[in-house]
RNA sequence: GCGAGAGUGGCGGAAUUGGCAGACGCGCCGGACUUAGGAUCCGGUCCUUCACGGGGUGGGGGUUCGAGUCCCCCCUUUCGCACCA
C-alpha cells in the first residue's frame, strides 16, 4: 500500500471537499421532515466510536446505502438519511481504560475524529440530526423507556444462573455469547448466580414470530429470528417424587411416547436435585454437581462428548401408568431450556438411548413404523412418528392422535397438557460496568424497588476516575456514595440507587425515533413527526444483528405499539444486509490484525473511487475477499468521464435537444442513443434490486461507446445528448465528481435537486436483432435480422446460410424449433 | 450432525431465468502517441487446432431439440443452528 504510486486521473483531491463544503454550506442534505409525501427513511445502523478508524465495513454499508439512497432523491423522493452515535458500551470503555482517558472524554474525541471519517464519505447525512446515547439527552429517554417497562411488569430483577465475562467483569446477554464465548473479546464465559435486570421479551415471542410475515427481510435473518425464538408445541407432564410428592414437570414434543419413560433426568442445575437425592447418594450427586457447575459452556455443549450422569437415588411415578422411574441428574439437560426436566424415552430419543445405554437403564419400544411391526430389541433410537405400541389402551393410535389424547387425559386428571414451549430466554439487560446508562431505580427498605420519578431523569452517570469494573459482580457506581445514597421517592426514607447500567443494546431498540427530532424535550420523540416518517422504509447494516440489535428493537417497539406511543408494530418493515468483506478469506477483526482501513485508498483515490469500486466488486448481497487490484481500473473509469465530459461539457446546461428518433439516427449516432437507453434502463432495475456491480458495468458499456464516438465523427448533438444524462447515471455513484461537472456544464444548484432521466423504451433495442441457427443444438450461423420474422422468414434466410448447409447435407430432417427472436434449432439424423 | 446459499477463464465477476457461456473490469499481449511510460488512445485475450473443427461452467448420472440454469447422487466451500427434550 506505502509503495502504490498511482496517476491521479482528475483533481479529485480538490474536486471532494469543495462540494462536501457546499452541500453542508447550501444544507442540501437537511431534509424538511414537516413535509412527508414521497419520503424515505434510509437508516443505517449507526457507529460504535470505540476510538478505531472507520474500516471497509462501516465504508461498505454507508457508502453504498448512501448511493442508494441519492437515486431514489433523484427519482422524487424526499430522503432523510441520518447519522450518530452508539457510543455507550463496552468498546468505548475499553479503549479509555487502555489509555487511561476518561470515557466521557476519549468518547467526545473519537466522536470528533468519527465524524470527519463519515463526512469524508461525502454521504448525504443530515447532520442537523446527528445524536449520540451518551447524551443525557438522549439517554434520560432510554431511562423513561425502562420506566415504562418497569411499571408495566415488563422489566423485573430475578437471581438466576447467568453468563459471566471474566475478562469484561460483567454479565452478558444470551444473545451476546457466541458458542460459550463472549462476542466482544472472545474469552470463555463462565456461570454465576446473579439477581439481575431483565426484560421480558418472551412475553412477545408469538408476537415477534407473527410480525415476520409482514417483514421484507432477508430469509436468512428471519429463519435465525425463529430459530432463537424456538417455538416449540408439545405437552407438559407432571411426575410426582415418590417420596417428598414433589411435582416435576417436564416439557415433551413427544407425548406419545411416554409409556416408554424407563427414567428421567433433571439439569444438575435444578433445584429439586438437592432435595430429593437420597443420603447415600448425596456425595456422589454434590460432586457431579460441583463438576458440572465448573465446566465451560463450550465442553458443556458440545455433542461429540460423551454423556455423564449420576443416580440421585429418587424415583418418581409416571402419570400415565404409575410406574415407577429412577431419577437421573446429568448434564445433557439444559436448565435454560423447558423446565430442566425430561421424561427419559431411551428407545425413541438418540440422546436417551445412548444414556440408557451406558448406564444400563431399560429401554422399552412404544412406537412402531406405520403398518409395520415392533423390532423386538432397538439397535438404534426409532425418532421417526408412527404407531403407538406396548402403550395399554393408547396401543394402535398414530403418533399425532397419541399426542393429542395423551395431553387431554393429562388435563382431565390435573397433571399437565398441551403447552408450547420456547428456546427464547428474558433480556438480561443489568451489566456490571460505568459506561453506560444508569438504571433509573431506587432500592428502598420499606418500598422495594421504586423507579425514579419521569420529572426527575436523567439519573446521571456520576463523574469518576476509578471505573474500573470491580470483578466481583459489582457495579463501578456501587464504590460512589454521593450516587448511591439517596432517599426514597415514595416514603422519603433512606435509600440506595440501583448501581448497575443498562446493555447497549437498550440505546439502540429506539434510536430510529429519537433520530426525527433529537432536540425535542417533551418526550422520547416527536409524535407528530414520529407518525408522517415511520416507520423506517429502508433499513440497512450487518447480519450479525439478527438476533440482538434486530430483535431487540422489534420487541421495544411492540411495547411502545401496545402503549400507544406509536402506531405500527414493526420499526423496520424493509431490511437489507450488505455483504461481509474478509481479508484473505478471514473475517476481519481487530484481534487477527487484518482489519482494512480506507483512509490510504481515499487519500490515492478519492472518496468517489472508492466507494465506485465497493459497489463494482461483486455482488453486494453477498460480499467477498478483499483486493484492491481491481481499484486501479475504477479510479481509470471516473478518469475517462472525465476526460470526456470535461472538456465537452460547456453550456450544455442551456443547450436545447430535439426528441430524438431511433429510426431517424444513423451510424454511431444511433448505436449512442440505443446505448444510452438502455444503459438508463438497466442502472433503474440495478439500482432497485442492489445489483450495482452491472450498474457500473453498463455505464461502462455507454462510455466505450462515447469513446468511439469520439475517435469516429466530429462530435454530433447525439453525443453531447449522452454526456449531458451521463452526468445522472454517475451522480448516485460518484457524487461529487457528477456535482463538479454537472456545475462545469453550467447548471445551478445542486444535481441532487435535479431529476434523473428517463429513457425512451423504444430505444432500449436496437432495430435489428442477433438469431442463431442451430444445428442439433449446436450453433451454426448468427444473423442480425429484424424483429419478429415469421419462422417462414427466418428459414429461408437461415438455410441460405454456408454454415448451416454444411451440417446438414445429406441428412435428414427430423425437426424445427423454432423460438420467436430468439433461434431456429434443425435437428437432422 | 441439521438447515440455507455458493462452486463459471490467470483474477473479481456477468448471463433477460431453459436458448450465442465468459458482459464489464483487473491482469497479460500487441499497436499508436512518446526522450520516456507506472499516463492516454486503439486492438487482442476460455482451452485446443495452421485451418475446418473439437472441447469447456466442481465430479457422475438424468430430463430436453437444446442445460451454467431443471431433477437425482457425490465432492468442496461459506453462513447459520447444534444434546432445545
Amino acid at each position: 500500500m506505502e509503495n502504490i504510486k498511482v496517476h491521479k486521473q482528475y483533481p479529485f483531491d480538490e474536486i471532494e471537499p469543495r462540494w462536501q463544503k457546499y452541500w453542508e454550506e447550501n444544507k442540501i442534505y437537511q431534509t424538511d421532515l414537516s413535509r412527508s409525501e414521497n419520503k424515505l427513511y434510509c437508516l443505517m445502523m449507526f457507529i460504535y466510536p470505540s476510538g478505531d478508524k472507520m474500516h471497509i465495513g462501516h465504508w461498505y454499508n454507508y457508502g453504498v446505502t448512501d448511493s442508494w439512497a441519492r437515486y431514489k432523491r433523484l427519482r422524487g423522493y424526499n430522503v432523510f438519511e441520518p447519522m450518530g452515535y452508539d457510543s455507550f458500551g463496552l468498546p468505548a470503555e475499553n479503549f479509555a481504560l487502555k489509555t487511561g482517558v476518561h470515557p466521557a472524554v476519549s468518547t467526545e474525541q473519537n466522536i470528533e475524529y468519527i465524524r470527519t471519517q463519515l463526512k469524508s464519505i461525502g454521504a448525504m447525512f443530515d447532520w442537523s440530526k446527528e445524536l449520540a446515547t451518551t447524551d443525557p439527552e438522549y439517554y434520560r429517554w432510554t431511562q423513561w423507556l425502562f420506566i415504562k417497562l418497569f411499571e408495566n411488569g415488563l422489566a423485573y430483577r430475578k437471581k438466576a444462573p447467568v453468563n459471566w465475562c471474566p475478562s469484561c467483569k460483567t454479565v452478558l446477554a444470551n444473545e451476546q455469547v457466541e458458542e460459550g464465548l463472549c462476542e466482544r473479546c472472545d474469552n470463555e464465559v463462565t456461570r454465576r448466580d446473579l439477581t439481575q435486570w431483565f426484560f421480558k421479551i418472551t412475553a412477545y415471542a408469538d408476537r415477534l414470530l407473527e410480525g415476520h410475515k409482514k417483514l421484507d427481510w432477508p430469509n436468512k435473518t428471519i429463519t435465525m429470528q425463529k430459530n432463537w425464538i424456538g417455538r416449540s408445541e408439545g405437552c407438559e407432564i407432571i411426575f410426582k417424587a415418590t417420596s417428598t410428592s414433589a411435582d416435576i414437570p417436564v416439557f415433551t414434543t413427544r407425548a406419545d411416547t411416554i409409556f416408554g419413560v424407563t427414567y428421567m433426568v433433571l439439569a444438575p442445575e435444578h433445584p429439586l436435585v438437592k432435595q430429593i437425592t437420597t443420603s447415600d447418594q448425596k456425595q456422589a450427586v454434590g460432586e457431579y454437581i460441583e463438576q458440572a457447575r465448573k465446566q465451560s459452556e463450550i465442553e458443556r455443549t458440545s455433542t461429540v462428548k460423551e454423556k455423564t450422569g449420576v443416580f440421585t437415588g429418587a424415583y418418581a411415578e409416571n402419570p400415565m401408568n404409575g410406574e415407577k422411574i429412577p431419577i437421573w441428574t446429568a448434564d445433557y439437560v439444559l436448565m435454560g431450556y423447558g423446565t430442566g426436566a425430561v421424561m427419559a424415552v431411551p428407545g425413541h430419543d438418540e440422546r436417551d438411548f445412548e444414556f440408557a445405554k451406558k448406564f444400563n437403564l431399560p429401554i422399552s419400544e412404544v412406537i412402531a413404523p406405520e403398518g409395520g411391526n415392533p423390532e423386538g430389541e432397538l439397535e438404534e433410537a426409532y425418532t421417526e412418528y408412527g404407531q403407538m405400541v406396548n402403550s395399554g389402551a393408547y396401543s394402535g393410535l398414530g403418533s399425532e392422535e397419541g399426542m393429542r389424547k395423551v395431553a387431554e387425559y393429562l388435563e382431565k386428571i390435573g397433571r399437565g397438557g398441551a403447552t408450547i414451549s420456547y428456546r427464547l430466554r428474558d433480556w438480561l439487560i443489568s451489566r456490571q460496568r460505568y459506561w453506560g446508562v444508569p438504571i433509573p431505580i431506587i432500592r428502598c427498605p420499606e418500598c422495594g424497588d421504586v423507579a425514579v420519578p419521569e420529572e426527575e431523569l436523567p439519573v446521571l452517570l456520576p463523574k469518576t476516575d476509578d471505573f474500573r469494573p470491580a470483578g466481583d459482580g459489582s457495579s463501578p457506581l456501587a464504590k460512589i456514595p454521593e450516587f448511591v445514597e439517596t432517599t426514597c421517592p415514595e416514603c422519603g426514607g433512606e435509600a440506595k440507587r440501583e448501581t448497575e447500567t443498562m446493555d447497549t443494546f437498550v440505546d439502540s431498540t429506539w434510536y430510529h425515533l429519537r433520530f426525527l427530532d433529537p432536540e425535542y424535550a417533551a418526550g422520547p420523540f416527536n409524535p407528530n413527526i414520529v407518525d408522517k416518517w415511520m416507520p423506517v422504509d429502508r433499513y440497512v447494516g450487518g447480519s450479525e444483528h439478527a438476533v440482538t440489535h434486530l430483535m431487540f428493537a422489534r420487541f421495544i417497539n411492540m411495547f411502545l405499539y401496545d402503549e400507544k406511543y406509536v402506531k405500527f408494530e414493526e420499526p423496520y418493515p424493509v431490511l437489507r444486509h450488505q455483504g461481509i468483506i474478509t481479508n484473505s478469506g478471514a473475517k476481519m477483526s481487530k484481534s487477527h490484525g487484518n482489519v482494512v482501513i480506507p483512509d490510504d485508498y481515499i487519500k490515492i483515490y478519492g472518496s468517489d473511487t472508492f466507494r465506485a469500486y465497493l459497489m463494482f466488486m461483486g455482488d453486494y448481497q453477498e460480499g467477498g475477499d478483499w483486493d484492491d487490484s481491481g481499484i486501479n481500473g475504477i479510479h481509470r473509469f471516473l478518469g475517462r468521464v472525465w476526460r470526456l465530459v470535461e472538456p465537452n461539457c460547456a453550456g450544455l446546461a442551456k443547450r436545447e435537444f430535439p426528441e430524438f428518433i431511433k429510426e431517424q439516427l444513423e451510424g454511431i449516432d444511433k448505436d449512442v442513443y440505443i446505448r444510452l437507453n438502455k444503459t438508463i434502463k438497466k442502472f433503474g432495475q440495478d439500482f432497485e434490486t442492489q445489483k450495482y456491480n452491472t450498474a457500473i458495468a453498463s455505464i461502462m458499456e455507454l462510455l466505450n461507446t462515447l469513446y468511439k464516438a469520439l475517435e469516429s465523427s466530429r462530435l454530433s448533438t447525439v453525443f453531447f445528448f449522452a454526456i449531458k444524462k451521463l452526468l445522472w447515471l454517475m451522480a448516485p455513484i460518484t457524487p461529487h465528481l457528477a456535482e463538479e461537472l454537472y456545475h462545469k456544464s453550467g447548471f445551478e444548484g445542486s444535481i441532487f435537486n435535479s431529476h434523473f432521466p428517463d429513457y425512451d423504451e423504444d430505444a432500449t433495442v436496437g432495430d435489428q436483432i442477433t438469431m442463431v441457427v442451430q444445428v442439433n443444438g449446436k450453433v451454426r450461423a448468427s444473423l442480425d435480422v429484424d424483429p419478429d420474422l415469421s419462422q417462414e422468414q427466418f428459414e429461408e434466410l437461415a438455410f441460405a446460410e454456408e454454415g448451416v448447409n454444411r451440417h446438414i447435407e445429406g441428412k435428414q430432417i427430423i425437426k424445427k424449433i423454432f423460438i420467436e427472436n430468439k433461434l431456429l434449432n434443425i435437428v437432422v439424423k
